[in-house]
DNA sequence: GTCTATATAATGATAGAC
DNA sequence: GTCTATCATTATATAGAC
């Protein structure tokens, strides 16, 4: 398996341009992130970036588009590849992601980089359909539906990164870091948060908001337990 | 349960221009946010938020501590309360934070807001306390770091509701949206993502890994999947 | 407490030379 | 393909009047 990544020196400006914006996008957010440092970081002038993707915004989009392709590959990779299929679609494709994994962060909780969620969202789909077979009730919901919320999940890890730090009490992105939270995800993922009754009580709860919302309402919605206070 | 949230008419300014700043930092994101459109939003002049908060980076600080202010009480009223506690400690928090939601999410990605995020820890804490009473296997895994970690994922499904709304068919903060999203983490709460053998399969690996890296490294790290493609 | 007006700095976009 | 120089915009921060 020749994973091969070249020296940053071998790449054409304008891939070097993408890849600095891929970096400093995720590291500062697309607003704060400024033409003329990703020109200073990928060793050209802001005059280049412009040339090459015309305005801050198409470059964005182009980095979206670099994302999806490589995830698209990965995918094909895993699924092709039987030893890693079985046990951790999530985890082979972060470390697969590497130094982007912030740039996805950011991307996805404002919106964008939606054609690498639902890849993503499709591989969980696969995933799931494998643990669906082990059941022993039927699901009451969509496999996409489901999917969608666990990949969600999964990347909501990542995205929250500096609190789950702070959590774990080792910092991610290091190798005990990530040691310990490879180990923390296993155990979460290979257990259930909420008992199957208690599941079906909240469902039942949630039956009879749906029946009284179909009554002629009288406010009896999800109230708030708040109460105001003034700062 | 007297739930009295006061007109924004009957708010002094101050709490007028934090409440409007929430809300634009979470519809646009900090960066995008302007102090004039706040300032506007609030139905006040630019000066008067100056002269409130300073700047507007500590106008954010502001609104992190009156929300984490905010979601104590809340907290406290949960524990307080027995017919909350058992079921679903996150639902309940997400209808409390309202249309708060969205800075937080925000915040969060963002790194800020942290005595927020560790106060939600401490409430996952307990409930996986809960949980965990009623396991034939002991965690390998400290509880706090594994409430860290579901409560990024919990969190994960707000942070990202734009995609969540495509993979679920719904727009979701709309009353079907919410229906369906509820009743999806419900069965995705209460069935295990992974079994418990692919589990204990997988920490093997990681034990074989984490015991070679103590050995004369040779690059025999987790390598991504991945190999180059020129955009 | 509240407003108006201004200073200052940074940025995205652009034009044009080499 | 690559760079330098400049424009136009916008937003924060500030000062000072009422």
């Amino acid at each position: 398996m020749a994973t091969h990544r070249p020296d940053p020196e071998d790449l054409t400006a304008r891939a070097r341009i993408r890849d600095a914006a891929l970096l400093q996008f995720g590291e500062h957010g697309f607003e704060r992130a400024t033409i003329r440092g990703i020109a200073e970081a990928a060793g050209v002038s802001s005059g280049l970036v412009r040339h090459h993707f015309g305005s801050k915004q198409a470059l964005r989009e182009a980095c979206d588009e670099y994302l999806a392709r490589m995830l698209r590959r990965i995918n094909d990779r895993i699924r092709a590849d039987v030893t890693l299929g079985e046990v951790n679609y999530l985890a082979a494709t972060r470390a697969s992601l590497g130094p982007y994994q912030r740039y996805l962060a950011r991307a996805f909780v404002e919106g964008s980089a939606g054609t690498v969620f639902d890849e993503m969202v499709t591989m969980t789909e696969e995933w799931l359909a494998d643990m669906d077979a082990g059941r022993p009730d039927p699901p009451e919901v969509p496999r996409r539906a489901r999917a969608a919320a666990v990949t969600a999940m999964a990347l909501g890890v990542g995205v929250m990164h500096e609190h789950i730090s702070r959590g774990l009490g080792v910092e991610l992105f290091t190798p005990e870091g990530d040691d310990l939270l490879a180990r923390t995800l296993l155990d979460v993922y290979s257990h259930p948060l909420m008992r199957l009754d208690d599941a079906a009580k909240a469902r039942a709860g949630l039956d009879r908001l749906r029946d009284a919302s179909t009554q002629p309402q009288r406010g009896a919605t999800l109230r708030p337990v708040e109460e105001h206070q003034d700062a």
